[in-house]
RNA sequence: GGGCGCAUGGCCAAGCCUGGAUAUGGCAGCAGCCUCCUAAGCUGAAGAUCGAGGGUUCGAAUCCCUCUGCGCCCGCCA
């Protein structure tokens, strides 16, 4: 159990204990966060109608009924009016430090918690990431990190749409107008896709053979099938590339085609077809899902025989949910609906339903984004500006420096500045991009972090430079006295109790949060408690707590994807 | 018409699930701090009827209801 935790349970040890011996009894102690007490709680304000006395005179009675275990984590108890404040003391402090210098890099993490299937981004193969798609990489990639440290086995996938009607029209666009091959492969699709809508749109009679293209794939023509295949090639060599630039990481790509080839959809839809709850409606079949409170049935096979989205999502969920024990899927808010319905279906046939992370849009300011109507900002395009930004920055910040130093600092900032911008806002919020604030390097973003770290790798190389061993050192938790010290490892505690919320909760900005406090702590312990000056005791235990801060901070940036510099 | 989400200083966010102590940060603006481990840092002052109205409660940004505004969605697209 984390040190935290262990604090926690001793409170409420004393705090059941204390109202025991005031023959009370009461479930909810009331703990919570504050900034008076490491652990606070207002349990007196619910005791006063039992005990008809006012929460002041409760919280005091009760406190001076507390006794603190000698060998415990609890320093004192306080009254503030109607709360009950407690703090830990130096053991507490000591086992963290220790904690952390012992686990080193594996400070905060679990084992053993199953396995996982973590589904992200999945955009369809039409062309290059835009800015709306990389909330849901983000989102999803700092998730997978946050769960694999949380203990589980995580796989993430991303679900390749290979045989929607979009990539007919690409596969037919790629016919019909000219490929520039000097562009970067995604983004050439896009400009023929775009082409290709607006010829359809203006010349109706070309849909029927879009419509004969998916009727081919469906019954597996080989031809079509090696013409769609390459279209998606094109566009997922780019797609890829995009998404290794902003370190987000696949462990596996589904085809969607496989579940067609494979006889997974038809079987699908008969075992749908069991329940009972399958109906034929002009021609078309659809399930009943009114129980579920779905007023409108799922059409899950058209009228012609083929199959829709919905149905090979269908078949691949119950692939995933036969090789895993949890599913995750990360979507847009536009899925909220068909994500729902995916989950009755699946809760009908008695199968595993996916948890879903929905994630609200992120619009421009002139409206929403479209890769069909050629209306959006691609990935690829603001990591360009985005870089060029951050050069400016380092160049303006560290003039004395190599190019290579700049380029390489420029580029890990860029990538930490637009995952942190990304990751720090609560999933159901919509955004609008804007291209000011996307380039301003704002306090307290993920240079902040990085720059922290860089702080706490720049004492201790100083520190090595001068002939200490750093792994040699040894702590004594009576000298680190200073407020700022002590505050920086209570925030050090507090790590692992904070991925777990996260993980359990799956709301990575929990995290991002959690890295900006921290990164200010430690910064205010840089401005105000020298290390290096200090007499050769109390530095050695000074160094051994910057060691500790830059080892958790290296842990939350890499949980973040982001690159922890020693230098910037 | 119905469903889901959101609304917090000039701007952008956290807090809301699980009600509790002067609502937490950042940006912009104001006033300061490098003879001291990287100033992408630190400090101070200023700035908020927590969308509106009602309700529950000793207590509401947080829970419930109504309304307004914005976003997304509502059977053979994905």
């Amino acid at each position: 159990m984390t040190m935290f935790l262990q604090f926690k349970s001793q409170v409420s040890q004393v705090l059941t204990s204390a109202l025991e011996a005031n023959g009370l009894e009461i479930t909810d102690l009331s703990f919570e966060e504050s900034i008076h007490a490491d652990i606070a709680s207002s349990v007196a304000f619910r005791l006063a109608p039992v005990c008809r006395k006012s929460p002041k005179d409760i919280a005091e009675m009760l406190a001076g009924s507390i006794e603190l275990p000698k060998d415990g984590l609890i320093d004192r108890v306080e009254t503030a009016g109607p709360y009950l404040n407690f703090f830990a003391n130096p053991t507490f402090l000591d086992r963290t430090v220790s904690a952390i210098r012992t686990q080193g890099p594996d400070y905060g993490a679990q084992t053993g918690r199953g396995k996982v299937i973590l589904e992200h981004t999945s955009a369809n193969p039409n062309g290059p990431l835009h800015v709306g798609h990389i909330r849901n990489s983000i989102i999803g990639d700092t998730l997978a990190r946050i769960l694999k440290r949380a203990g589980y086995d995580v796989e993430t996938q991303y679900y390749i749409n290979d045989m929607g009607r979009q990539i007919a029209i690409v596969s037919w666009a790629l016919e019909h107008f000219d490929f520039d091959t000097e562009k970067k492969t995604d983004h050439a699709i896009a400009d023929i896709y775009i082409k290709a809508n607006k010829v359809l749109n203006d010349e109706p009679d070309k849909v029927a053979e879009i419509d004969e293209l998916m009727q081919r794939i469906e019954h597996g023509d080989p031809d079509v099938a090696e013409r769609f295949k390459h279209a998606v090639d094109l566009s997922m060599d780019g797609v890829k590339h995009t998404l290794e630039r902003m370190n987000v990481h696949h462990d596996s790509f589904a085809w969607e085609s496989t579940y067609v080839r494979n006889s997974d959809v038809s079987t699908t839809i008969d075992r749908i077809k069991d329940t009972g709850r399958a109906v034929v409606d002009d021609g078309a079949l659809m399930v009943d899902l009114t129980d579920y409170g779905f007023e409108k049935k799922l059409v899950i096979q058209r009228s012609d025989g083929t199959s829709l989205y919905t149905t090979r999502d269908l078949a691949y969920h119950l692939w995933k949910a036969g090789h895993c024990d949890r599913m995750i899927d990360v979507l847009g808010a536009d899925h909220k609906l068909i994500s729902g319905q995916l989950k009755a279906v699946l809760n009908a046939l008695g199968e595993k339903e996916p948890e879903i992370v929905i994630f609200e849009f992120v619009s421009l300011p002139e409206g929403s984004m479209s890769t069909r109507r050629g209306k959006f900002i691609s990935t690829d395009e603001l990591l360009d500006q985005i870089d060029a930004q951050a050069l400016v920055e380092v160049e303006k910040r560290r003039p004395d420096t190599d190019d290579e130093f700049k380029h390489n600092v420029a580029n890990f900032v860029g990538i930490g500045a637009v995952r942190y911008d990304v990751v720090k806002v609560s999933p159901e919020k919509s955004t609008v991009f804007d291209w000011r604030e996307a380039l301003d390097f704002e306090k307290q973003g993920a240079p902040f972090i990085q720059y922290s770290h860089a702080r706490a790798c720049s004492i201790m190389a100083n520190a090595e430079e001068s002939g200490i061993d750093m792994a040699a050192l040894e702590h004594d938790i009576s000298v680190l006295v200073e407020d700022q010290e002590i505050e920086l490892i209570k925030y050090l505690a507090r790590f692992p109790v904070v991925i777990e919320s996260a993980a359990s909760d799956l709301k990575p900005h929990h995290l991002a949060t959690y890295a900006r406090e921290l990164a200010d702590s430690f910064n205010q312990f840089y401005r105000y408690v020298p290390v290096l000056n200090a007499e050769a005791p109390l530095r050695d235990s000074r160094l051994v707590l910057v060691d500790c801060a830059r080892t958790v901070l290296a842990i939350v940036l890499d949980t973040l994807g982001i690159y922890a510099p020693k230098n910037m």
